[in-house]
DNA sequence: GGCGCTCTTTGCGCCGCATCAAACAGCAGC
DNA sequence: GCTGCTGTTTGATGCGGCGCAAAGAGCGCC
């Protein structure tokens, strides 16, 4: 299999700090795998034989309940890490992942892990960095579930998602992947019912503009008020 | 400053893998601290000056919102390392911690930190474990609040606390250290009013005995099935 | 011992949002 | 084009649990 090319992933922040060879000796290691829309990458539970870094495209995280509920965890954009559940000690996938557009990611076994860090521990601080900001997301989310009402969740989730995978369109910023309000909904614990009605009285006010499985924000600040408790 | 015994902490999660020289290396530059209850041990926004170790006692570690509320985190038994905020690349701690009883930690210098992982990796990959597993109990907390109704995440709460603080007892299972009903409602996003009416109507039930700042789980297999979805 | 503080219990009314229901619209496939 | 599927909108109804209020109980402190 032909090797990835170095400036393909030299800056993420997985890689920050190595040297080029080091590089060039974990891509060796690595298979380019494609992943067209709709497949899943992994599934919840399932052995954790594989981590991976996203290339391209996009990724939709969620669990599964008990009786059959979805909570989408988040989603992976270009160049993030994701499913590095061997290195926070686990066996198995805490989640599922599946592919909402056509992506690819570089996929190493799970086994080479430890081995990998023990050669290279800045692998292990850099990704110390990326789970500590995921917890520091699940954390925020506690609290805004915890204390805050729909309308302000979803104006959060909005604006969450509008940095981390917007955009920049001349009307706005607009989410560049397809994203339903069922998807929303599972986002902020609330129902695609109430997440409609809110999105319908935002467009009205012209905060946002939707359309099927999109959504652009017109007016972000009008937007962030809201989130933070504001009467705009 | 007199230097802490090694045996003392050579158990830790933390410290495992670590050689005895080693350790003797990391406990030569901690100092042991006391805090009695009530005081605070490092609060949000503040300069992330120190990283931790509890040797004795217990902290409840909270999130003030802009408006003033309060989410608690989660609580710090003995053996757990806190406030690694330089670790997950923050210059800043995220949440207050303050002592529930009279408390002892092991305090280092965050400015430490990087120079110790570095001569010590496996001190990076042990915190990536203990950061891992908080990340997963944020995310099955963000599932219970969007999933589940009030009652089914206060059993949950009760049934996470006796687990990690949970001290035997001749008629159950007692949370061991003073846990008001506020605290409660602070953990699973309601009220200490609504916390207050489900305690009692469990204590009626047998479920539970309770108590000022105290709660004893009596049946935790019935709550068990409570938590689950069950109807005991 | 008794005062006062904090924590807890309990009642009542209201409302935000889930639930149920049904029609509507964009897009693919034939 | 038409048909069918999936996603979206909007209305009507009900209820879980929050907000408010006030009384009760355990405990430290003087």
């Amino acid at each position: 299999m032909a090797s990835v090319d170095r400036t393909l992933v030299a800056d993420l922040p997985l890689f920050a700090g190595l040297a080029p060879e080091q590089l060039d000796e974990l891509l060796r290691e690595a298979q380019s795998v494609r992943y067209p829309k709709g497949m899943t990458v992994f599934q919840q539970d399932a052995e954790a034989h594989s981590f991976f870094v996203l290339l391209h495209g996009h990724l939709r995280v969620y669990k599964l309940t008990p009786d059959g509920q979805q909570v989408v965890v988040r989603f992976v954009s270009a160049g993030e890490v994701f499913g590095v559940a061997m290195a926070i000690g686990r066996t198995t996938y805490p989640a599922t992942a599946v592919a909402v557009v056509d992506s690819i990611a570089l996929v190493w076994p799970s086994v080479a892990w430890p081995r990998l860090i023990a050669k290279h521990p800045t692998l292990a601080v850099n990704t110390l960095q990326t789970v500590g900001s995921r917890l520091q997301d699940a954390h925020a989310r506690v609290v805004e579930m915890s204390t805050e009402q729909v309308e302000r969740r979803i104006a959060h989730a909005l604006l969450r998602l509008a940095q981390q995978s917007g955009r920049k369109v001349e009307a706005g910023v607009e989410i560049d992947f397809p994203i339903s309000r069922q998807d929303v909904a599972e986002m902020t614990g609330t129902t695609l019912h109430t997440v409609s009605r809110v999105l319908s009285a935002w467009e009205d006010r012209g905060f946002v503009a939707g359309g099927r499985q999109k959504i652009t924000i017109l007016e972000p600040h009008r937007l962030f008020v809201l989130a933070e408790g504001g009467l705009p």
